[in-house]
RNA sequence: CGGGGCGUAGCGCAGUCCGGUUAGCGCGCGUCGUUCGGGACGACGAGGUCGGAGGUUCAAAUCCUCUCGCCCCGACCA
């Protein structure tokens, strides 16, 4: 690691979110252009986001599976959006042990072409339905323009994808699962979000609504950070997934698919860090409390680390995850920043003063300095004390994030204050009722696109912004990653 | 694919314009000693086909040609 080598957020977004991936061994390059490698740290957090997602949507009864990463070429042709959408970033494997394969194989940018095709063979009547599956596994999308857990050649997510017998059903789960997302996001990541439904040119190829959660990073880009689609019965007609209703008629199938991918990391890296680097929620961090001892000879060390040795079982007996920075090469300062770096919410110092009193020093990563720190804490209610204070960091962080969001979200009335708004970075919500072209038309001037129509809307209705027509509803504009 | 930048030790870089002993510096790494409450210090040490291939030259990291790759900014996208 070099010292104090991080670009400041302030002065270089970009530069410090490729450091902060650098300094705190989150991912690495790979040798293939647009690839990454996901280190043990950075590998750890998408092991908390999977198992707090898992445990969600097996609360709301689906169950995960596997799918082959191959899939037939003609597959993803049955569908005509689905294969207009997804060409050109296709990866394509023509030559299979050393020969010319008769058709070639598709590397999954998405699996509803082949998980409906199994759909299809397993749905016969109204008692097959629904169909709730997940499945956690590696895409690949042959990205022009690449950028850490943002974009990369191949990434990690989880895939939703059921069917259900009718409209209604699959318009409710495809809701049900982007507020699973929201709860997760909020809840877990503290990251707040914008939950709503996508303009028609934003829609997911071979989708009839995409809902969305979009969240503000620390340069007041947005991201789309996980998004749920109601299929309708575009894929069921494709492969001809069909099932006997009650009155023995054949029926097509209702579908969603859902996804939350590995970008979240990078979401989290923009929503919470600063000029230390990370800042992890608890929830989701791998280490959430570190202890770093401070000694000045062997008699002290003895006596730190038969201390530092009691919390940390205090701790882990209390379910916290605890590490003890017990290393000797290092200095505390040295580790102090170490951790702070690696965005470990809490800290806990204990030094030869607090051997004699029987007391901790507690520091929080969210409060930078000594107005963090906080001393003279018992030993024997460490666990209590740092329980308390690693929700009061989850909430601190989601509250920060909020109001920074909420700060650069402006109203705007007119193409020129949406122009206004956006040029300085922030998020413009507006009335609209403006056509596809107005929608392309401000994204080839601005840059700015419609992130989505919040489900939160106003009461009645207001002139659109553009076109000064009566518009039903308002829609966020921001530039995106 | 367009524009820009860059390939020299594990990492970050200097040296390249203007060719010249043995290719340097910082960090990191190893050993030993002193240190340790906000990124300690000393001594010694290990580590390089200068991205690759041709060419020019008495002599190439440096000049020429070709080539491969990466990063950043755009268009496209989770």
């Amino acid at each position: 690691m070099s010292e104090q080598a991080m670009t400041p957020r302030s002065t270089d977004f970009s530069g410090w979110y490729q450091d902060v991936i650098r300094e705190a061994e989150l991912a690495d390059y790979g040798p293939v252009r647009g690839t990454m490698v996901i280190r043990p740290y950075g590998y750890a957090i998408w092991e908390h986001i999977q198992r707090n997602l898992d445990r969600r949507f097996k609360e709301t009864g689906h169950v995960n599976a596997y799918f082959p990463l191959f899939i037939p070429y003609s597959f993803l042709q049955k569908e005509k959006e689905h294969i207009e959408g997804f060409s050109p970033e296709l990866a394509l494997v023509t030559v299979g042990g050393g020969k010319e394969l008769e058709e070639p194989l598709v590397v999954r940018p998405t699996s509803e072409t082949i998980i409906n095709y199994m759909f299809a063979r397993w749905v016969k009547s109204y008692r097959d339905l629904p169909l709730l599956i997940n499945q956690w596994a590696n895409v690949v999308r042959w990205e022009m323009r690449t950028r850490p857990f943002l974009r990369t050649l191949e990434f990690l997510w989880q895939e939703g994808h059921t069917a259900h017998a009718t409209y209604e059903e699959a318009e409710a789960e495809a809701r049900r699962m982007i507020e699973v997302y929201r709860d997760f996001a909020e809840g877990d990541g503290a990251v707040p979000v914008i939950v709503g439904r996508k303009s028609r040119l934003e829609t997911f190829a071979g989708a009839i609504h995409t809902y969305t959660m979009e969240a503000m990073m620390g340069d007041k880009r947005a991201l789309q950070a996980g998004t749920s689609h109601n299929l309708g019965q575009n894929f069921a007609k494709a492969f001809d997934i069909r099932y006997l209703d009650e009155h023995n008629e054949l029926q097509h199938v209702w579908q969603t698919s859902w996804g939350l991918s590995t970008r979240f990391v990078g979401a989290i890296i923009m929503v919470h860090g600063d000029d230390h680097g990370l800042r992890l929620p608890p929830r989701l961090a791998p280490v959430q409390v570190v202890i770093v001892p401070i000694w000045r000879n062997e008699a002290q060390r003895t006596a730190v680390l038969a201390t530092v040795g009691r919390v940390q079982q205090l701790l882990a007996e209390a379910g916290i995850r605890v590490e003890a920075d017990v290393r000797a090469q290092h200095t505390p300062g040295w580790k102090f920043n170490y951790w702070e770096l690696k965005g470990v919410p809490v800290r806990v110092e204990i030094g030869p003063r607090d051997v004699e009193s029987q007391t901790v020093v507690l520091a929080r990563r969210d409060v930078p300095g000594k107005a963090g720190k906080t001393t003279g804490i018992p030993v024997e209610g460490v666990a209590e004390r740092v329980r308390e204070l690693l929700a009061e960091v989850q909430t601190a962080l989601f509250e920060q994030a909020r109001a920074f969001r909420d700060a650069h979200i402006h109203d705007v009335r007119s193409y020129d204050e949406l122009r206004d708004v956006v040029a300085a970075g922030g998020w413009a919500r507006g009335w609209w009722a403006g056509s596809d072209d107005d929608e392309r038309r401000i994204k080839e001037e601005t840059r700015a696109t419609i992130r989505c129509f919040p489900f939160d809307q106003p009461e009645g209705d207001g002139p659109c912004l553009m076109t000064g027509q009566r518009a039903q509803q308002v829609a966020i504009f921001a530039k995106a990653y």
